[in-house]
DNA sequence: AAAGTATTTGGCTATTATACCAAATACGCC
DNA sequence: GGCGTATTTGGTATAATAGCCAAATACTTT
């Protein structure tokens, strides 16, 4: 493999890393409905809001959020929204997975 | 967030995160074509085959893949192969990446 | 300008992931 | 049964990640 194909399957593998972490993952879907500021998140997950602000950095580093200050708030959004469109399929392979496990038992 | 939402967004983020490495999303991809046996990986990638053995096992663990043994040699292929359609997208990402930081030199 | 709220950053530690090597296992062939 | 090839498993060193606390920064209000 070159050098070139080895830095593409880096930075795609970049971007689902990211997403994979049970946190990011739950802030990224939130933000499917519209912006949210870093303060909804602090409400609502139980982690320490500077933990809460790295899994956003990381989510923006990977190109996946954008933010915006507004006052004394921060606003994250997708940039990209079609990121969350494998969410189904992903659901399909814990089904699937699921179903496996069910086999086993008969 | 209850117990069981919890436990859904970790089990979903491990599926994410299992794509989450260069060389499991370069094995995945080569998948969507067919199956292949870990020889034919362990030719084309420069890793140590114990290596690959691994990766192979952590996506297989998270339902993505499966595999079946013929005679000397071990088969994996796609379970579930929705799976990569979300790759596009995640080349969406990388895409304006890019064009954020074109946008930065003007 | 002092005080209060929201967020980020730095630092530390514990846990987890990765990669290699060596050894074990599985299978087919002679 | 012994040998050669393919793959997995165990062990270990190193690196990356995640989480918390404390401190710094940014903005608003008084």
């Amino acid at each position: 493999m070159d050098k070139k194909t080895k830095a593409l399957y880096k930075a795609k593998a970049a971007v689902l890393k990211a997403l994979g972490h049970p946190t990011r993952l739950y802030m990224a879907e939130q933000l499917a409905a519209g912006e949210r500021c870093v303060c909804e998140f602090v409400r609502e997950i139980d982690a320490d809001f500077s933990t809460i602000s790295k899994h956003l950095l990381i989510l923006k580093q990977a190109g996946i959020l954008e933010d915006e200050k507004r006052g004394l708030n921060v606003f994250y959004r997708l940039k990209v929204p079609c990121i969350l469109n494998s969410m189904s399929c992903v659901e399909a392979v814990l089904a699937s997975r699921l179903q496996s496990q069910k086999d086993l038992m008969k």
